[in-house]
DNA sequence: CCACACTTTCCCACGAATTCCCACGCAACT
DNA sequence: AGTTGCGTGGGAATTCGTGGGAAAGTGTGG
């Protein structure tokens, strides 16, 4: 999965660009969704193929992933690129994510990440002033 | 891996000289992204691979990891070098390190760090009045 | 069941930013 | 003094980001 950090502008009908290194990825459709941290997830069809499978083993007799599957499930939709390169983000998730205006499009493992620039930034912020535990980075960087 | 500590400008399209030393190391693509204290990271692509492979088998559960993940993963950038010897760096993580005028680039273990001007002196004038302690220091240095 | 209005989808177009390539001047070394 | 390598800048072609208009689809009310 490509990787990289994106800006880009909202329009007026919801849509948002696909990051150029990422359209090849997502040529045969992706899947919407909502995220942690107040932002969209977005799958290419084959990694969401893999999770929904999970996802319909959930025990239904369980709260907890009753709530799961509605957070993530139930907010999913089906998207395929035009030919711009952009999606359109139906209200519901635009509305989640309060992706008007500014965004930042993220490409993550197994995933990209749509975020509000202000929640993108206050998040970064907060990283970067509390970095991460010296194991991790240890364990990562060497 | 060379070491060493050089000033080159940002000209105004973000691009910066890779130093000689170091051109034949990342001359099959590098990755740049965020590092501590305020630079930023470049890797050769063969010791990014390492590090890409335990990005991504880091727990999606855990906020520390989704928020370390952010910060390393979805800001980087391949680059590679121009005919010139050059990289152009991304306009995100142009404005991260503060990557305008005078930079430095300096080696170090694994990777190149670029620095603004501006934070490298300050950081060099921390370090020199609030020294390693001595244990590290005799660890280091015998 | 039909008509209307609104929303969504597809397509086209243009300005702006990026990338690639080439060129110059300085410095050091032969 | 010539030559080579290096740091810096600029121009042109291409890609990219963004907006808008027309056509198709959807839901609602009569």
């Amino acid at each position: 999965m490509p990787f990289g950090e994106y800006r880009y502008a909202v329009d007026d009908k919801g849509r948002v660009i696909v990051p150029p290194a990422f359209r090849d990825l997502v040529e045969d459709g992706m899947v919407i969704t909502r995220g942690m941290e107040g932002c969209l997830y977005v799958f290419p069809m084959s990694a969401w193929d893999r999770i929904e499978q999970r996802l319909e083993q959930l025990p239904l007799t369980d709260r907890e992933a009753r709530d799961f599957v509605r957070f993530f499930y139930s907010g999913a939709a089906k998207a395929k690129l035009d030919a711009a390169g952009r999606v359109t983000l139906p209200p519901t998730l635009r509305e989640f994510a309060q992706a008007q205006g500014g965004v930042i499009v993220a490409g993550a493992p197994n995933r990209l990440e749509v975020w509000s620039e202000e929640r993108w930034n206050a998040n970064l912020d907060r990283v970067t002033q509390e970095p991460p535990s010296p194991d991790l980075l240890r364990e990562l960087v060497g």
